[in-house]
DNA sequence: TTGCCGAACAAGAATCATTCTTATATAGTA
DNA sequence: TACTATATAAGAATGATTCTTGTTCGGCAA
């Protein structure tokens, strides 16, 4: 099992932007670099304290803006902070939930093939999990159509 | 399928107070009864705009904290703005997180029996499912032996 | 290579959700 | 009924994120 160089992401880089017509410009390409040295789920500040050595007057807007970018585009994926507000969900019955990373609706479903997922040892032994459940995500009905319409 | 009479939830709401020994107060009273009235998935402003109708001078402050505590002691669930910052994650090979609910830590792990999910066909229909992915939640091994400690 | 234009950027103000601080009120209990 | 810890209201403070404005620069055409 062998990981991409550095160079072969830097090349995949390079040829996505290109397909989607985005300019390829220094602190683009250095945010991505510091994005796929990282290890865990980097928050929007740690990525700009990384790039801050080359780049000491780079703004932080920039890589709120480019994370998000790299995040619609397929480079990474956004694991926490969906940009909503708290919200809570009264319905207590196991059920499942699609996330709409356009609108940011959740919705609800239940399946019953999906209640049942047997927990990894590894979290059973040092966790406490007391809720195991699907998120599906994508772009719902609602989104897919306007798309359409525009 | 008989789902509780808003009577039955209210009494269960009182004995869960004082099981914990929290006070039972008519701003709790009226945030649980505005949430278990609910379809979807209310923010908190939303909740504050149900019950200010009958509480005219609560606090915004009020409801945040009341929802939380709700969230903590099992009344409802957060599905939505855990609290944190927006975090990216780099890995985009398939795997699977645990979600600490006390420090907000993400755990990957790899977990082949779930990485082939069957998309409920509703979904597959008629929303763009990019993402299938499971989440545990609860708490983490570090947060579980800091409690014991304490 | 040079010049142009729209996209990208920096800086800092503005916004939005959330939390904190402080003084007051009240639930549960002796 | 009085007491004490808990809960609350009000508004200030914080932290993440986005917006605004003027400037710069990447990529393409001449």
């Amino acid at each position: 099992m062998m990981s991409k160089t550095s160079k072969e992401h830097l090349e995949q880089f390079r040829t996505q932007c290109k397909a989607r017509g985005l300019s390829i410009t220094p602190q683009r390409t250095a945010i991505y670099e510091a994005l796929i040295g990282s290890q865990d789920h980097p928050r929007t500040e740690d990525i700009y304290n990384r790039v801050k050595t080359a780049f000491p007057d780079m703004s932080i807007d920039t890589v709120y803006r480019t994370l998000c970018l790299f995040a619609e585009i397929g480079f990474v994926h956004l694991v926490e902070g969906y940009g909503e507000a708290k919200r809570y969900d009264p319905d207590m019955e196991c059920h499942h939930h699609f996330r709409c990373m356009r609108c940011g609706r959740i919705l609800d479903f239940k399946e019953p093939r999906f209640d049942a997922l047997d927990v990894p040892e590894r979290f059973k032994q040092t966790c406490a999990v007391s809720s195991v459940k699907v998120v599906l995500e994508g772009v719902c009905d609602q989104c897919l159509q306007k798309a359409g319409e525009s």
